[in-house]
DNA sequence: GTCCAGGTCGCGC
DNA sequence: GCGCGACATGGA
């Protein structure tokens, strides 16, 4: 195995551990979270089809983040470039967040804590990835949806070379390779297998084009629209990944929406799905991040 | 055994 | 547009 350590310049302000573990994909396959060394693992198939591991964390005096390699031929440039890239979408590098915070200053505090860099919530490095995941935790626990993950992952994805039990997410073309039958009894995902299928064929067909949903200049109507057509993608769904997809307009209002808005704000009572929403309403377009961030204060007082 | 999960689909009205 | 049962699977 080769090293290589990539450096990718950070915004100000950054935050690399509350970017790398804002929420519950930092820990789905083929991403994991060192809690104590606080870094972001995974493994990376990349375009040529060489399947790396990467190991993201702040650098030294935190203006940046290094990306460390291992890999088995040597990186050409396009591979480099390809990571770096892959990697400052995940995090969400270019992404600018000072809307947000000055909205959070006008709140004070708690608010203001998330202006050192907080807002950033992990994404993957293909929205076909996050489709299926997201697809993943719906009526599901997250236990659940980290069994189905690895068992997709296990039976689909590509083994890293230096650690064959880790693993790439699998390619549209892998599981579009299967009969729908064959991969309902690979990967046990009930009566999700076949909107997984079907979406790996379109993709792998050229038929439908997720990663044109990034597209900045498309109007979230636009992207929540596309984003219902695809089969097992709801409201709450939808919701997801258009904060997936830097849209945070739209809550995404499931089983753990309403419980915290209903003991945080209407004492345990159960308010209407409207009357709930209604909490974040003058976030305007940064509704979202609201929630979000008030639902994980909740839980850590240490954000 | 029963219930239900970070819902969604397809149907009937 | 709205209500309602069905849906695979496994954990609580």
């Amino acid at each position: 195995m080769n090293e290589t350590i990539l450096t990718l310049n950070a915004p100000s302000p950054f935050h690399f551990a509350h970017t790398a573990y804002s929420h519950g994909w930092a820990v789905l396959t083929p991403n994991a979270w060192d809690a104590e060394r606080e870094t972001l693992r995974r493994v990376q198939r990349l375009g040529s089809g060489a399947i790396v591991l990467l190991e993201a964390a702040a650098s030294a005096d935190a203006t940046a983040v290094t990306v460390r390699v291992q890999h088995g031929d040597p990186l050409s440039t396009s591979e480099r470039v390809e990571i770096e890239t892959a990697v400052a979408h995940m995090l969400r590098l270019d992404e600018d967040f000072s809307e947000f915070y000055a909205l959070c200053r006008e709140r004070g505090e708690p608010w203001t804590r998330l202006t050192a860099g907080l807002g950033r919530l992990l994404r993957s490095p293909t929205v076909f990835e996050d489709v299926v995941k997201t697809i993943c935790t719906t009526n599901i626990q997250w236990g659940g949806t980290k069994r189905m993950l690895n068992e997709l992952v296990a039976a689909f994805g590509e083994p890293f070379p230096g650690d064959g039990a880790r693993r790439a997410f699998p390619t549209p073309e892998a599981i579009a390779a299967v009969s729908p039958e064959e991969f309902a009894t690979a990967v046990r995902m009930g009566y999700r297998a076949p909107y997984v299928h079907t979406l790996a064929q379109q993709v792998a067909a050229g038929d439908l084009d997720l990663e044109a949903l990034h597209d900045p200049a498309l109007p979230t109507a636009e992207v929540k629209q596309r984003l219902l057509a695809l089969k097992g993608v709801g409201p709450y769904a939808a919701a997801t990944l258009l904060m997936l997809l830097g849209h945070y307009d739209e809550l995404a209002v499931d089983t753990v929406f309403r419980d915290h808005v209903s003991k945080t704000y209407f004492g345990g009572e159960r308010p209407s799905d409207k009357e709930a929403q209604a909490i974040y309403a003058d976030w305007g377009r940064w509704k979202y991040l609201a929630y979000w961030f008030d639902l994980w204060q909740g839980l850590n007082e240490t954000v």
